[in-house]
DNA sequence: ATGACGATGCACT
DNA sequence: GTGCATCGTCATG
Protein backbone atom coordinates (compact mmCIF):
# COMPACT_ATOMS: atom_id res chain seq x y z
CA UNK A 1 0.00 0.00 0.00
CA UNK A 2 1.44 3.47 -0.70
CA UNK A 3 0.58 6.42 2.01
CA UNK A 4 0.72 9.97 0.86
CA UNK A 5 4.23 11.98 1.35
CA UNK A 6 4.60 13.75 4.34
CA UNK A 7 4.28 17.08 2.96
CA UNK A 8 4.91 19.37 6.41
CA UNK A 9 9.07 17.55 5.72
CA UNK A 10 11.65 20.31 4.64
CA UNK A 11 12.61 20.71 1.13
CA UNK A 12 15.41 18.75 1.41
CA UNK A 13 13.77 15.46 3.46
CA UNK A 14 10.70 15.85 1.06
CA UNK A 15 12.64 16.02 -2.02
CA UNK A 16 14.66 12.72 -0.84
CA UNK A 17 11.49 11.08 0.10
CA UNK A 18 9.42 11.80 -3.03
CA UNK A 19 11.84 9.37 -5.35
CA UNK A 20 10.05 7.21 -5.81
CA UNK A 21 6.56 8.48 -5.35
CA UNK A 22 4.11 8.21 -8.32
CA UNK A 23 2.16 11.32 -9.62
CA UNK A 24 -0.36 11.58 -11.94
CA UNK A 25 -2.70 14.50 -13.56
CA UNK A 26 -6.09 13.09 -15.38
CA UNK A 27 -4.68 9.61 -14.65
CA UNK A 28 -1.27 10.60 -16.75
CA UNK A 29 2.01 10.14 -15.09
CA UNK A 30 4.34 8.19 -13.49
CA UNK A 31 6.74 7.65 -10.50
CA UNK A 32 8.96 10.65 -10.14
CA UNK A 33 13.02 9.75 -10.20
CA UNK A 34 14.45 13.36 -9.79
CA UNK A 35 13.52 15.99 -7.83
CA UNK A 36 14.95 19.37 -6.34
CA UNK A 37 14.99 21.34 -3.39
CA UNK A 38 14.54 24.89 -2.54
CA UNK A 39 14.46 26.67 1.05
CA UNK A 40 13.56 29.94 1.88
CA UNK A 41 17.07 31.06 2.76
CA UNK A 42 18.27 29.89 -0.25
CA UNK A 43 19.62 32.13 -2.82
CA UNK A 44 18.47 30.18 -5.97
CA UNK A 45 15.10 29.73 -4.58
CA UNK A 46 11.95 32.00 -6.00
CA UNK A 47 11.11 32.20 -2.16
CA UNK A 48 14.32 34.12 -0.95
CA UNK A 49 13.11 37.51 -1.34
CA UNK A 50 9.50 37.01 0.38
CA UNK A 51 6.40 36.63 -0.80
CA UNK A 52 4.90 37.46 -4.51
CA UNK A 53 2.32 37.53 -6.85
CA UNK A 54 4.31 35.04 -8.34
CA UNK A 55 5.78 32.61 -5.10
CA UNK A 56 2.12 32.50 -3.33
CA UNK A 57 1.85 29.36 -2.73
CA UNK A 58 5.14 28.64 -1.77
CA UNK A 59 3.95 30.59 1.29
CA UNK A 60 0.53 28.46 1.51
CA UNK A 61 -0.04 24.95 2.96
CA UNK A 62 2.40 22.22 2.53
CA UNK A 63 0.78 19.55 -0.17
CA UNK A 64 0.23 21.68 -3.21
CA UNK A 65 1.58 23.28 -6.38
CA UNK A 66 3.36 25.86 -7.01
CA UNK A 67 3.81 26.06 -10.95
CA UNK A 68 5.61 28.86 -12.55
CA UNK A 69 6.96 29.29 -16.29
CA UNK A 70 10.25 29.60 -17.14
CA UNK A 71 12.22 31.55 -20.34
CA UNK A 72 8.77 32.57 -21.43
CA UNK A 73 7.69 28.95 -22.84
CA UNK A 74 8.30 26.05 -20.38
CA UNK A 75 6.19 25.38 -17.32
CA UNK A 76 7.41 23.88 -14.06
CA UNK A 77 6.00 21.94 -11.08
CA UNK A 78 6.89 22.07 -7.29
CA UNK A 79 5.34 20.40 -4.34
CA UNK A 80 5.20 22.91 -1.86
CA UNK A 81 6.98 21.95 1.66
CA UNK A 82 7.06 22.62 5.28
CA UNK A 83 6.84 22.93 7.98
CA UNK A 84 8.10 26.62 7.32
CA UNK A 85 6.88 28.52 4.62
CA UNK A 86 8.33 29.02 1.23
CA UNK A 87 9.91 26.01 0.96
CA UNK A 88 9.29 23.32 -1.93
CA UNK A 89 10.71 20.70 -4.65
CA UNK A 90 11.14 21.19 -7.99
CA UNK A 91 9.70 17.73 -9.69
CA UNK A 92 12.52 17.10 -12.77
CA UNK A 93 11.75 13.78 -14.19
CA UNK A 94 9.50 10.99 -14.08
CA UNK A 95 9.66 7.56 -15.22
CA UNK A 96 6.47 7.40 -17.37
CA UNK A 97 3.85 4.69 -16.50
CA UNK A 98 0.11 6.24 -17.27
CA UNK A 99 -1.11 7.98 -20.67
CA UNK A 100 2.30 7.29 -22.58
CA UNK A 101 0.25 7.58 -25.83
CA UNK A 102 -1.15 11.15 -24.16
CA UNK A 103 1.40 12.42 -23.37
CA UNK A 104 3.43 11.62 -26.94
CA UNK A 105 0.74 13.14 -28.67
CA UNK A 106 0.95 16.55 -26.12
CA UNK A 107 5.12 16.54 -26.62
CA UNK A 108 5.33 15.58 -29.81
CA UNK A 109 7.69 12.62 -29.72
CA UNK A 110 7.65 9.35 -29.84
CA UNK A 111 10.51 8.22 -27.27
CA UNK A 112 9.78 7.63 -24.38
CA UNK A 113 12.75 8.72 -23.31
CA UNK A 114 11.79 12.42 -23.50
CA UNK A 115 8.63 12.50 -22.74
CA UNK A 116 9.17 13.70 -19.25
CA UNK A 117 12.90 13.54 -18.69
CA UNK A 118 13.01 17.50 -17.66
CA UNK A 119 11.03 19.72 -15.73
CA UNK A 120 9.50 21.35 -18.64
CA UNK A 121 8.70 18.31 -20.73
CA UNK A 122 6.92 16.54 -17.75
CA UNK A 123 4.56 19.64 -17.25
CA UNK A 124 3.92 19.53 -21.63
CA UNK A 125 3.59 15.81 -20.82
CA UNK A 126 1.04 16.06 -18.13
CA UNK A 127 -0.45 19.22 -19.61
CA UNK A 128 0.48 21.14 -15.55
CA UNK A 129 0.17 24.75 -16.25
CA UNK A 130 -0.33 28.03 -14.26
CA UNK A 131 -4.08 26.76 -13.87
CA UNK A 132 -2.91 24.09 -11.20
CA UNK A 133 -0.59 26.94 -9.53
CA UNK A 134 -1.94 26.63 -5.44
CA UNK A 135 -4.22 23.31 -6.21
CA UNK A 136 -3.62 20.69 -3.58
CA UNK A 137 -1.54 17.40 -4.68
CA UNK A 138 -3.95 15.04 -2.91
CA UNK A 139 -7.59 16.40 -5.04
CA UNK A 140 -7.90 15.59 -8.41
CA UNK A 141 -6.96 16.48 -11.08
CA UNK A 142 -3.73 15.67 -9.16
CA UNK A 143 -2.98 11.90 -7.39
CA UNK A 144 0.53 12.10 -5.53
CA UNK A 145 1.04 8.27 -4.05
CA UNK A 146 4.48 8.38 -1.41
CA UNK A 147 7.29 5.35 -2.29
CA UNK A 148 6.91 2.06 -1.31
CA UNK A 149 10.12 1.83 0.15
CA UNK A 150 13.24 3.08 0.51
CA UNK A 151 14.52 4.03 -2.75
CA UNK A 152 18.25 3.76 -3.90
CA UNK A 153 19.08 7.36 -3.83
CA UNK A 154 21.93 9.58 -5.85
CA UNK A 155 22.67 13.20 -5.03
CA UNK A 156 24.59 15.92 -6.91
CA UNK A 157 24.30 19.69 -7.74
CA UNK A 158 21.03 21.43 -8.73
CA UNK A 159 20.56 21.50 -12.28
CA UNK A 160 20.73 25.27 -13.85
CA UNK A 161 21.58 27.13 -10.38
CA UNK A 162 24.40 29.64 -10.15
CA UNK A 163 23.56 30.83 -6.79
CA UNK A 164 24.24 28.06 -4.03
CA UNK A 165 25.82 25.90 -6.25
CA UNK A 166 27.46 24.36 -3.44
CA UNK A 167 24.80 22.61 -2.09
CA UNK A 168 23.57 18.90 -3.64
CA UNK A 169 20.06 19.50 -3.63
CA UNK A 170 19.03 17.56 -6.48
CA UNK A 171 18.28 13.77 -5.68
CA UNK A 172 17.66 11.02 -8.09
CA UNK A 173 16.27 7.29 -8.14
CA UNK A 174 20.05 5.73 -8.73
CA UNK A 175 20.99 4.14 -11.96
CA UNK A 176 17.23 5.07 -13.44
CA UNK A 177 17.62 5.90 -17.09
CA UNK A 178 14.58 8.31 -16.81
CA UNK A 179 16.49 11.12 -15.29
CA UNK A 180 16.93 14.13 -17.06
CA UNK A 181 20.64 14.37 -16.94
CA UNK A 182 22.83 11.57 -15.22
CA UNK A 183 24.20 12.02 -12.05
CA UNK A 184 27.93 12.85 -11.34
CA UNK A 185 29.41 8.68 -10.31
CA UNK A 186 31.65 8.81 -7.94
CA UNK A 187 35.12 7.88 -10.10
CA UNK A 188 38.24 5.95 -8.50
CA UNK A 189 41.45 7.00 -9.07
CA UNK A 190 43.88 5.58 -11.31
C1' DA B 1 7.50 52.59 -19.11
C1' DT B 2 11.39 49.96 -19.73
C1' DG B 3 15.15 46.57 -19.28
C1' DA B 4 17.56 42.37 -17.46
C1' DC B 5 17.24 37.79 -16.70
C1' DG B 6 15.83 33.07 -15.90
C1' DA B 7 15.08 26.02 -11.34
C1' DT B 8 14.69 24.91 -20.06
C1' DG B 9 14.47 22.44 -24.38
C1' DC B 10 15.76 21.98 -28.96
C1' DA B 11 18.44 22.39 -33.22
C1' DC B 12 22.79 22.42 -34.72
C1' DT B 13 28.24 21.76 -34.94
C1' DG C 1 29.96 21.16 -27.05
C1' DT C 2 27.26 26.16 -28.53
C1' DG C 3 23.25 29.31 -29.71
C1' DC C 4 18.73 30.75 -29.38
C1' DA C 5 13.54 31.09 -28.84
C1' DT C 6 10.34 33.78 -25.87
C1' DC C 7 7.77 36.37 -22.02
C1' DG C 8 6.43 36.86 -17.07
C1' DT C 9 8.30 38.87 -13.15
C1' DC C 10 10.72 42.12 -10.70
C1' DA C 11 13.80 46.22 -10.12
C1' DT C 12 14.39 50.60 -11.56
C1' DG C 13 13.33 55.48 -13.63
Amino acid sequence: MRSPPDFSLPPVPLARSLIGAVLTVDGVGGRIVETEAYDRDDPASHSFGGPSARNAAMFGPPGRAYVYRIYGLHWCLNVVGGPEPGGAVLIRALEPLHGLERMAERRGVADPRSLCSGPGKLCQALAVTRDHDGLALTEPPFELLGATGAAPLAAGPRIGVSKAADRRWRFGLAGSPWVSRPFPSARMPG
